[in-house]
DNA sequence: ACTGAAACGGAACGCTGCTCCATTTAGTAT
DNA sequence: ATACTAAATGGAGCAGCGTTCCGTTTCAGT
């Protein structure tokens, strides 16, 4: 987590420097290609854009899901972390489980395509869905129990189908004014509020 | 809709009678091959499978779109028609929508792949996506209207918005235990409905 | 039967994912 | 400083798929 500084402890020892240095190059091509042709872009593409050849992506990240993961983890980082604050801070659970999931959402319509290849059940991105499910469903499940506790929300919901539901509901063509996600979503928790009066 | 029995009119004159009888082989390769490889099965395999070129599809079908419509028409069709029949028959206007989208999504989730489809971003789906909406937005409306207009539900809904979002809900690997989005789709209902006291 | 046009099949092209290996280069021992 | 070794590299090569193009076959009307 912590930068890769001259005073630091070194990030990954046993690594030849040029490769170190390639991998951040690699990175750095990576999130820029992402952002105008989204996570699907052809690994040829970015092998171009970091002057490196094909293979060198291919030994750094063997599978695209590490390329995806790696350049977005400091966002999951942040968003998994995110969650214990927000429950300490929020009026109540619930408004802590919403404020949350706004930026889980945000996170994941900002990047193109990033919410279609969670969902796919393409094997290539197989990594990438556990490696969010590993770090955020932890995360959302306690959210839930929070508010489930608090009589915020009805019980029975399962976090897993919550985030895969959430994930889906951003799937798809971005900048689409007839469809924001957000929108069903507030209605999908609106569902999920237990009513007033137990 | 008819059959295109000898004594009916003739389903599209002026096509040669090989080329009716290839229409036909290929869509029901096309089917079967859908069932066992989902929609997105290589055009190359349908072929196969109907034993013609890959060229005669392209003739009958210019897009894969135009293929997978051809191929479930029919039940678009009932799915279409059953709307106004379940407005006049369920105990309630929101009932009826409720039933209508729980034909809808069985639809969806029957076939593999096929929300995936209808919602990828893709231009070769950009077509079975208009004729779904084409066909099924109005009778969405109507319903979601009918449901207002009882006060059964909240006013402000799009149908639009709301038929992307079910259908986004289907999105994914099919039989996973863990994710049923008919659990969803019936929370979102849940935060459609109007608090009983208005 | 004859013939023009419709329909056909599959080769061919382009694009992509992924792998393999000859070559280059960084780091180290002398 | 030089030589050596293993890590690292780059791009050619193979396979799968979508789509088009064209020479050949088959239908249908005369």
């Amino acid at each position: 987590m912590a930068a890769e500084g001259p005073a630091g402890g070194s990030p990954s020892r046993s690594k030849r420097a040029d490769a170190q240095r390639n991998r951040e190059t690699v990175l750095t091509a990576a999130a820029e290609v992402f952002v105008t042709s989204g996570v699907d872009a052809p690994i040829r593409r970015i092998a171009a854009q970091a002057g490196v050849g094909m293979a060198t992506i291919y030994r750094h990240f063997p599978t695209r899901a590490d390329l995806v993961t790696a350049v977005y983890r400091h966002q999951i980082e942040a968003c998994a972390e995110a969650g214990p604050r927000l429950l300490a801070g929020a009026a109540s659970p619930f408004d802590a489980l919403r404020q949350w999931i706004d930026l889980f959402v945000d996170f994941l319509v900002t990047k193109h395509g990033l919410a279609d290849a969670l969902q796919s059940d393409s094997d290539r991105f197989a990594a990438l869905h556990a490696h969010f499910l590993d770090r955020l469903l932890p995360v959302c499940a306690q959210l839930l129990d929070a508010a489930v506790e608090a009589g915020d929300i009805r019980p029975g919901t399962q976090p897993y189908e919550l985030m895969r539901g959430i994930g889906n509901l951003c799937v798809g063509r971005d900048n689409d004014p007839r469809y924001d996600p957000r929108r069903l979503i507030a209605l999908l928790l609106q569902g999920l509020q237990r009513p007033h009066t137990s």
